[in-house]
DNA sequence: AATTTAATATGATTTTTATCATGTTTTCTG
DNA sequence: CAGAAAACATGATAAAAATCATATTAAATT
């Protein structure tokens, strides 16, 4: 099995401000698990009992509503922790998290978590600087949820994923996603996402095919209001 | 000048979790300072050189978005802090901070709060909860405003500001909001807020003389839709 | 107290977005 | 590969909310 140590992803994260002997331990009781697209890694109301790595692939966190509808709240990819504030604040989740295509993340149990976090400066301080941005980030999509229209969520969501995970060789996004997901992280309803979509299409600002994505002019999508 | 060790404010954040020598430096080198209703007590963008504990009064976290219109964050009241999270990522801040009746606020340096973050184990796990049951607000905030209406966010504000900071001796909210902050904080237009308050009264939801409201069936705002 | 200013209220209208309906295309599955 | 199911698309309509307009009332200022 790889050892964390060595591993990438945790450069991106806090892990990466453990000590070499937190790293070992850590290493030592992991597990790594694979998830296939649309698998649900954890279900809103669960108790966790630990913290999941993402290695490779991408994950979303969701919210169903009374309504029946889903909220998605964020995207993780490579070296984003899942489950984290739920073990800090010892509390069951409160979202869900599903794959969003095949996905292989590595299990790290609590107390590997935990007790660094009592013992080692550097490891909390940086977890403490993670959700301090996390919290700002929050904020931030609190007040553009507000304030700003469909068609602009939907214009900053494309750019979002396109800056966040980047694009494959033809110049799509990376990132494959239905309209209805497009849906749950805008906020709207799947139709009006399909017909902005479309739309968006028609004013050249995004080409597709399928469920592929190119964002064609940069430009026009940040002028969207 | 009062002493932090005693100060029944500092039991409802985390600089409980001092230690009594670290509680003692926070007490002799902090200020109070008065603001008067409507005062800015920072502004977005600003670099904060501390941190502000609410003693007595009620402040607001907004922010100013494009359009002119201001986003209310969050409410803040007695035993709360403001700009702990711009010390913690050591950024400027997002939001405005703005006195919404007359506040006491003690002000503590920057370093009194860092230093301790990085020695005392007890006090960064503890705001290390903290912000992690404020990340979780904030995503739930998020919910809300993508998912409920604005008839049931007026609603759920109205509940929200009576369950935090209560009633007075004729049970109307304590804290007296304009429409405007009303509309500011559910997100809505504040011709829209007025309508809707207007609405609740006629159906007998909630009574107003003015700027005072009551709450006169809960129950009944719990099932707006 | 009179005057100005700001806040509240409410009608009319427009814009935005959701919902319902229905057809088409794509993807999955036996 | 055929049939079923899911995803996508688009029109028609309804509902929600914003905007514009204009009173009315309350609060602040001289």
């Amino acid at each position: 099995m790889s050892k964390c140590e060595q591993c990438i992803a945790k450069q991106l994260n806090s892990l990466n401000s453990m000590t070499t002997e937190e790293l070992k331990k850590v290493s030592a009781c992991k597990t790594t698990r694979y998830y296939k697209k649309g698998d649900v890694i954890f279900d809103e109301g669960e108790t966790l009992h630990g913290v999941f790595c993402v290695r490779s692939g991408v994950a979303k966190l969701t919210k169903l509503s009374a309504n029946g509808k889903d909220q998605t709240v964020k995207l993780l990819g490579k070296g984003e922790l899942l489950g984290q504030r739920s073990i800090i604040s010892d509390e069951r989740t409160n979202l869900s998290a599903v794959a969003l295509n095949d996905i292989e993340l590595c299990f790290v149990p609590k107390d590997q978590i935990v007790t660094p976090l009592h013992e080692n400066q550097n490891f909390s301080f940086d977890v403490l600087q993670h959700l301090a941005k996390d919290l700002r980030t929050a904020e931030d999509d609190l007040i553009n949820m507000a304030q700003k229209s469909v068609k602009q969520r939907m214009a900053e969501t494309l750019i979002y994923i396109q800056h966040v995970f980047g694009v494959d060789s033809s110049g799509a996004l990376n990132v494959i996603l239905s309209r209805e997901d497009y849906a749950s992280i805008v906020g709207t309803a799947t139709e009006s996402a399909i017909r902005i979509l479309s739309q968006f299409k028609k004013e050249k600002l995004i080409a597709t095919s399928g469920k592929h994505i190119t964002i064609t002019d940069l430009e026009g999508l940040k002028r969207v209001e």
